[in-house]
DNA sequence: TATAATAATGACTACTTGGTCAGTTGTCAA
DNA sequence: TTGACAACTGACCAAGTAGTCATTATTATA
């Protein structure tokens, strides 16, 4: 495990018992066994062990979030997985699922504000996605209320599951979900929220430009050795600026590098780019 | 408005931009235009302030809660009251509503987190009594997933609320939530949590004891002028202490409490304690 | 083995924090 | 006008904070 990693999972776990305001640099160091200089080589300042958690695990959260939702094809299917892996996820990681949902993080760099945006958009826009797909023209103005009743089944259940010691059945309870969230588009007359106060309160346009995926590709050349995974990055860098991008090579570079964990975001950031 | 108050209120101010750990008491006391001495007059430490601010808001919303749910009889009503009251609390106390969601208060006193165990279990057994009101048998195992996804709907549509600048139609929104509420108990199958899940996780048994109930008393009456309800005041305590306490006695003395807004938690206390 | 390069240390600074307390101010009855 | 009392002040303290940097240890290379 690198240096980088055992602090932030370090700091995770302190986070979660103490808050983060009150954990120092000083603990978390001590809790590593490394000095407080040691951990100014692998970060530059708190803060940015701060951006770099949420940022690893907001990453993490919205590639599989992705992943599966396009691994079915049944939309039935999507919204079962996307409580199922929702809830997985918050388990796995339920120290940081504990701070994120104690911290609401005030103030912070602005920086980071805007890719909670970015992450948060993504996901809101991909279960609308799965609920337009589900319910059509049927659900018309409905669709919107059911975004946030989807969210506070989520938000309500997530409470249980990270209190409880005994193990759950997270697909008896996600087969459990769908059904009253079929229930609710089904049967339900009244709505709440329109289309304009939606949009005001949770979506946000966010588009992905060629700027960030140029940064991450570069971020991430820097990391890596094998011969085929650089010359991928090379390529699908000429490709990016290029005047007339020839989606076949992207697209073959893309199942070149998505052996590679370390190329999860970037691959997810050019096919929101290209649309494949 | 007394010195401790105008400190509560700057506090919750600057708390809700700010975060707690990150308002100092310096910050409070210069907002207040008053010394750092004279914060220390009002409250023995900064803790004690968050302590009281949560203590204080807690107590009107259970209190007003219990109040709304008992005005009706129509148990449709009272679910319907439930969410509303909720809501125009949120809405009232924008303020003190965004720090609660924000931070989950770590650690700090264990006489708090008994207070908030207390305050939570009678708004849970509150919300399980109207459930079991409104679907009595029908609903069977069904009532503690209703109780959950109930509070998942008010802790989403609560987002919405607090980040809205717009005016909302709060009766309206209500009715949609009675509908789908109505429509979940109604047409639904599955159930996930069970009766002892529940409890392990929600239900802390919580008795009003006699103790608690002194104690407010006697902080109450050194507050007070009027010599009704000074009077008032002793009579309950001496029929507190009574082997024969008389129903009708203190029945009597409530309403003559119930005048003096100062005494709501008292009256709260002792008609739970009796059963009144 | 000698040398260069990198990794790691922890005493240190400059600053903020919650909390105290000797002293000042204001009030009001005698 | 006096004196007693409470309300109030703000310099001060000990403890803790994020972050720095001269120094030392470790490793890789020649």
């Amino acid at each position: 495990m690198s240096k980088k990693q055992l602090i932030m999972e370090t700091a995770i776990e302190l986070f979660a018992t103490k808050g983060i305001e009150s954990t120092s640099v000083q603990q978390i160091t001590e809790q590593c066994g490394i000095s407080k200089g040691a951990f100014y080589l692998s970060f530059k300042s708190k803060d940015e062990l701060i951006m770099s958690i949420i940022d690893y695990f907001m990453k993490s959260f919205t590639i599989e979030i992705d992943r599966i939702v396009n691994a079915f094809s049944n939309p039935n299917d999507k919204l079962f997985h996307f409580y199922l892996t929702t809830f997985e996820m918050m388990k796995k990681n339920a120290n940081f699922t504990e701070v994120f949902i104690k911290e609401q993080l005030h103030s912070i760099d602005e920086a980071l504000i805007n890719k909670m945006t970015f992450y948060e958009t993504f996901i809101t826009k991909t279960l609308q996605n799965i609920i337009l797909e589900l319910y059509g023209e049927r659900i018309d103005q409905h669709q919107y209320d059911l975004s946030y009743i989807i969210k506070g089944f989520i938000g309500s259940y997530s409470h249980l599951i990270m209190k409880t010691t005994q193990p759950l059945n997270l697909k008896e309870l996600c087969e459990s979900l769908v059904e009253k969230t079929d229930c609710i588009a089904q049967h339900c007359n009244k709505f709440f929220i329109t289309e304009e106060m939606f949009k005001q309160s949770a979506y946000h346009v966010v588009e992905v430009v060629k700027e960030d995926i140029i940064n991450e590709l570069q971020r991430v050349y820097k990391n890596m050795e094998d011969e085929i995974i650089l010359d991928s990055l090379s390529i699908l860098n000429e490709q990016l600026n290029s005047a007339v991008p020839r989606k076949a090579i992207i697209h073959g570079m893309l199942l070149n590098l998505q052996q590679e964990s370390k190329c999860s975001w970037l691959c997810f950031l050019v096919r929101k780019y290209f649309n494949l």
